[in-house]
DNA sequence: GGAAAAACGATCCACGTGGCCTGTTTTGTT
DNA sequence: AACAAAACAGGCCACGTGGATCGTTTTTCC
């Protein structure tokens, strides 16, 4: 195996692990250690990659981007756009999914962290616009101030819910508002193209 | 001073100081020591009060409720409730406060922390059944189920917004969403009474 | 094939943390 | 006044943490 190779692969092990580690034991309970143990790589190897933990924080960040980004793009590209509720149904295992859970403890932890909230700022701004050209061209927004603004708001309905999802005890009873969701989008969604 | 207003005094202090800590240092950050030295208490004090750690955060969720509560309770009393603008940007003004910066910092530290999940769940609990009465009441729905509903929307899509918030480098480019929220909304609040 | 560099492993340390513990002061009761 | 009980003060300690500093192995290049 070659050594970038290898190095690539125990960076991407370290970068898995960090995730899992967020989503399991949230940002504080995410110690180099732990990251080490789930990685199956010494302290030493972190240190290697990532100097400081900002660092494996910003990795994981970028890595989160590159996952969220599939899972939307997956989510938007099958199926039947016209059919508004099975969309609704793929946007919600999206987003009571592991993913948007790590992203969440990320972006807690950068309102405080100025370095991070830097690097996820970046990361946030590039998954936005591709949200947004997404939702551009799948819904027929011409206005690209339009289509942001619509891909930020669905996106922080989506965000608020998962939240939601945290204390509820049930993925039902989170679940119950997701009609209430459905009739908020219809009209909005009905009139394709249709921007002023 | 009686004993035991000094007491509530004492506590009033603490959970304050709680809450700051939340909002400037994050749910980490806010260390036994960190709040004692806000307080103006010394440790003794504090864990008299509160013997464990999630004693004192259980207590700063039900000090947020009460805050929170009254925030939306003002911010539907007063002003006219069919100027849909008006009332976005009350909304909008309590969301991008320090009271749901605490909160969030709460929830995400309650996702991996059994006992103070239960703990917020509660008064989660209390605090969506207070606000779908309020919602109920001031909108006119007469059905509950959609009032809670509904009301849970409105909450997430705002829970939502403040997250950008943190990540968005100013207030203006956030509150950019808030004319998409707005026709997002209107069709919704248009039909007083009109539930099927 | 040997040196240089990169990847990796393991150990160590200063430090902040939560919780415990024993005093000390203040209030309420008889 | 005497006593009990609460509120408060602050020192103490075991522990986990991040990060630095070694040493070891593997790959690449000339």
């Amino acid at each position: 195996m070659s050594v970038q190779a290898r190095s690539i692969a125990t960076r991407t092990r370290l970068l898995e692990a960090t995730v899992a580690a967020l989503v399991e034991r949230g940002a504080h309970g995410t110690s180099l250690a732990e990251v080490c143990r789930r990685a199956g790589a010494s302290k030493g190897a972190l240190l290697h990659h990532y100097p400081r933990r900002a660092d494996l924080f910003a990795a994981a960040a970028d890595h989160l981007f590159a996952l969220r980004l599939a899972e939307l793009e997956e989510a938007l590209a099958l199926g039947d756009l016209a059919d508004l509720d099975a969309l609704l149904e793929r946007l919600w295992a999206i987003y009571s999914g592991p993913t948007l859970a790590a992203w969440l403890e990320l972006v807690v932890a950068a309102r405080t962290d100025p370095a991070l909230r830097v690097a996820l700022a970046r990361v946030d701004a590039d998954l936005t616009r591709r949200a947004a050209a997404l939702f551009r061209q799948v819904f027929g927004v011409e206005d690209p101030a339009r289509a942001t603004a619509g891909a930020r708001t669905i996106m922080a309905l989506f965000d608020g819910l998962s939240l939601n999802l945290v204390l509820g005890q049930g993925e039902d009873h989170a679940r119950r508002v997701l009609p209430a969701v459905r009739e908020l989008l219809a009209p909005w969604l009905g009139k394709k193209g249709s921007s002023p």
